[in-house]
DNA sequence: CCCGTAAATCAACATGGGTTAATCTCGGCC
DNA sequence: GGCCGAGATTAACCCATGTTGATTTACGGG
């Protein structure tokens, strides 16, 4: 297994050499996909769990009248799968967003490893408590938040979520996402997206190019979009980059 | 322990004699208070796990500016802080929108229980599942739906929930919500719920008094909001009413 | 270098839902 | 029986966002 679970995992818990080592030995696969392409067709039912190690997906649902609404954005270091291992309730479709790889674990690989070793297991239900809690935020944020304060949140918690697992520099990160999928994933229309980030610019609070974000300064952001971080329940510093976001 | 936590976990197994009697049998006390209290207080961080029997209550998150985002109802049935329980994390703040009876159940009991009968685990787990379903679809609804398609679907889904667990009618629930509480549900200004109540009602659609919702065609009602109760994972039937709906 | 397509942008107009501020209803209470 | 406060209801007006449809830009493939 790549470095990316463990940097992800350490922003819940300290973990022991043994237990580093014991995430990095953790045997896996790697899985490429295009983008666009449905996940379940490369990760059915088999019971692995799977880590995103670069790209974006997300999960969605669809209305029968062809309304989409994105569920949630799986970005590297995201383990998925990990409910339906656990619980055999299949999730919502996912799809990927731009080219994806990944890594496929088998579960029981994952189940040993927990089984030893608690503080391990602890950090994977972690994760998926603050998968939880950013649907949370995102139900406020469709509920409550005007559209310049919904796409500010979302780079603000995209930022931090990237930069925890080392693929975003100090203020800036790769958002392989169209304006139509903001939108679905907003509750907005695509061209009012746009005129929203029009407006971000105009404000000069972003730069988004080639599909690279940066943020001009993340506390003015963070101030516009009434984000708090603690709902992402990390410890406090984030580590080094991984390698640059632009990779 | 009352009977109104079977019937909710009936609805996602079946269950044994000796299973039925274990739930039935587990500790409890009975905690009653008043409308519109935090739930903190009563229900502090002694890890007992909380089943609510009568009235309803909600989670809801706080921006700073005043704007208020319910992200999830507490109605007859549901188990709540179990994931406290599981994994140390604070849930939301929580209030209580009528007045609430419900039981507090020491968390070695339900501990021991679960060890010793891992279908009741998996129907505990079941349960916070579609818990977050729930979330989703709500997301769906405040990305998604009209302000009419939002209050039908709402409608629909708490009928179908309490009717699993004997707390509905046929076609009517008791709501002891206010309108300015649907609006913060749902994402809309109390006078718009208004309106759009007024809607469904020269619509035929419902009837809303005494905080009695009366539907008078689910098929209709579940079409006019693009509900389909998959998300719940309900098994087929629902029991027979524990009691009145108007109690 | 040209084409074809997906994505982004823009303009013009339409509307669902927000805001404000009265007014009304009704149960509880003195 | 009148007062009071919470919640429901209305009306009038406004604006954030949606819709439609055209145009431009970016870019991979031949």
């Amino acid at each position: 297994m790549s470095e990316i679970l463990l940097r992800k995992l350490q922003n819940y818990l300290g973990f022991s050499e043994i237990e580093r080592k014991a995430v990095l030995s953790l045997p896996s696969q790697t899985i490429t996909l295009p983008a666009r392409q449905g996940l379940e067709e490369d990760t059915g039912g088999d019971g692995d769990v799977y880590v995103i190690e670069d790209g974006f997906a997300c999960r969605y649902r669809m209305l029968s009248d062809g309304r989409r609404q994105i569920l949630c954005y799986l970005v590297p270091g995201d383990v998925i799968d990990l409910r339906r291992f656990i619980t055999g309730a299949p999730p919502p479709p996912a799809v990927s967003m731009s080219q994806l790889r990944m890594r496929a674990i088998p579960s029981s690989a994952v189940l040993g490893m927990i089984e030893r070793m608690p503080r391990l297991m602890r950090a994977l239900w972690w994760s998926t408590i603050v998968d939880e809690s950013i649907v949370q935020e995102w139900l406020v944020s469709l509920g409550q938040r005007t559209a310049l304060e919904r796409i500010s949140h979302l780079f603000c918690e995209l930022l931090v979520r990237l930069k925890a697992v080392g693929m975003a520099e100090q203020d800036s990160f790769r958002l392989p996402v169209t304006q139509a999928e903001l939108a679905d994933t907003l509750g907005l229309s695509t061209v009012h997206v746009n005129r929203t980030l029009q407006e971000l610019r105009r404000m000069d609070q972003i730069t988004l190019q080639n599909g690279i974000v940066t943020v001009t300064s993340f506390e003015k952001l963070q101030a516009l979009a009434l984000f708090s971080p603690a709902y992402l329940q990390m410890r406090a510093a984030t580590p080094p980059p991984l390698r640059p976001a632009s990779a």
